[in-house]
DNA sequence: GATGATCCCTGACTAAGGTCAGAGGATGGA
DNA sequence: TCCATCCTCTGACCTTAGTCAGGGATCATC
């Protein structure tokens, strides 16, 4: 298996990595086709620049003049705070970006130019489910205090979601309570997951000793589903339970989210008669935990 | 097309990226550690690194005595001749070389933690046919004099691989003849196939002025068999007899070269009779070419 | 045994990428 | 108003990667 993945490596390195931003720049070095790549079609503040390229900040004011004398970009302070200052490129910064890109399309391009049609199809397909499951391989899950921003973030998601979708929109009051506190340890945990520094999912587990745990809270940003990680937060979540001496789980939720009531069904959940009085549910579920399960 | 290819790139340099040979290599810079694993088990003649690493050879001497000065690497002269100079890897130069086997290792299994097994063996599956399918697009065929050494080798394998396959074995003189100068414009012409410079197969044309081409000398390399690369060579002879007025294929072969034959009926040739006394051939295919076919 | 070619080495040089310390202007809060 | 902080810039410095021009040893050939 791991041989395969570093043939893989070594392939794509070797053939696609030709055709990487490295060999894009005409006489123009790496870093500072980076740079010009990265500024874009608006304004970009120097700061973000530099967090996104990961730069130092000398080295990146340096390319920025070697860009300003080739007259490709224009420097100025930012309007709200001036010691920031912003990048802007020129009508020649503007031309050469879009030459970068379009000797980016002809190198693409020319990979598939000796394919036939039912190659290049598989090819492509093939490409995406590379694309879909290494991204999937890329996202972390983590137990999160609920106070953290990325919690935050993804909590507030999870309601603007409910009231988007449910029939009557959802009021978190009228709901029965899942508070910071019923999810920071001890009384309960809650997961995040984030690919590439970005919160894209949560799920929390709220402890009732003895008694059956539930799940809340579940969600999964809408750019990165279809990667499985709905499964997997709920995976993790369990193995969670199982260490916590959980022996039964149980979660209710509504009828309008359908993609979760066929996750809790295809996971082992199996509908039981309502356990409590949550207004905005209309299925309630529940599991059994093996205890030598794996995780 | 074209952007969906671009998307990989980004998202496989980004996540694969990183298990580049680029950050397996400790406080190693990356030429002394890509000599290091260039290197390999045995004994290894410099001037074979710099050609296989491409390094100039100031370069890679100064990577050497770098090597040599951290206790890696010893040289000393070859055998046969004294101004070769071969380096081998020491003790402790082994021991780096499997740390950095065993790094490359670690990285691929890390990508393939988080996945569930189902989600693994579409990745693997994925991965394989992008490698196939980007090997097979970087294939080049082009015409070549028969001379050649590349077209030599293409056709003394051919030759080894009738004598091999055929019942009877194979002996080219007892059979109708295909000269060099039968391929050579303009009697005919030669295609061979070669893939990141190393010839892995070719096919070849013999011009009839009016009467039917013949198709001879088709051989794939057995690494780069399932590739789509025989179908490539014929299509791309074909649009070759077109580009000569020529109006009918012919060629003959042997019962025993059954995925050539597959391959024949399925780009449209049909079985006819015997229409020559080549004592190899068992079948005998024709094909009718349109002249506004594509390429 | 002379000669030219081959192979490796050293020295000199360049460009890119990157790090670090500190200067100096702008800002925000006490 | 003052002071700590933030953001950017400059100068100094380093490593890596890579190129080029010889020089010395060795080899093949005449």
């Amino acid at each position: 298996m791991v041989s395969q993945v570093r043939r893989f490596n070594r392939t794509v390195t070797r053939d696609v990595g030709a055709l990487n931003d490295r060999f894009l720049g005409r006489d123009r070095s790496l870093g500072e086709s980076r740079v010009l790549w990265e500024i874009g079609a608006g304004a970009r503040e120097v700061r973000a620049l530099r967090n996104d390229l990961n730069l130092d900040s000398g080295y990146l004011s340096r390319l920025l003049r070697s860009l300003e004398r080739d007259g490709l970009v224009t420097t100025g302070p930012g309007r709200a705070d001036q010691r920031v200052r912003v990048a802007r490129l020129t009508e020649a910064g503007r031309a050469e970006r879009q030459l970068l890109d379009r000797r980016s399309d002809a190198v693409a391009a020319a990979l598939l130019e000796h394919l036939n049609e039912r190659q290049r199809r598989r090819l492509l397909e093939a490409m995406s489910a590379v694309e879909r499951l290494l991204t999937a391989a890329t996202v972390r899950v983590e137990p999160m205090d609920p106070a953290h921003p990325h919690a935050q973030h993804c909590l507030d998601a999870y309601v603007a979601e409910l009231e988007h979708r449910f029939d009557n929109g959802f009021d978190p009051t009228a709901s029965n309570p899942a508070e910071a506190e019923d999810m920071r340890p001890p009384a309960g945990v809650l997961l995040v997951a984030t690919l590439r520094c970005e919160p894209v999912g949560c799920g929390a587990l709220k402890l009732h000793g003895t008694q059956p745990a539930e799940l809340k809270r579940m969600w999964v940003d809408g750019s990165t589903r279809g990667l499985g990680l709905g499964r997997r937060l709920l995976s993790e979540l369990e193995a969670c339970a199982r260490q916590h001496g959980v022996r039964r789980l149980r979660l209710e939720t509504n009828r309008t989210l359908v993609e979760a009531i066929a996750l809790y069904r295809s996971c082992g959940y199996t509908e039981v008669a309502a356990f409590n009085d949550e207004p905005y549910a209309d299925h309630w579920f529940e599991k059994r935990l093996q205890a030598g399960d794996p995780g």
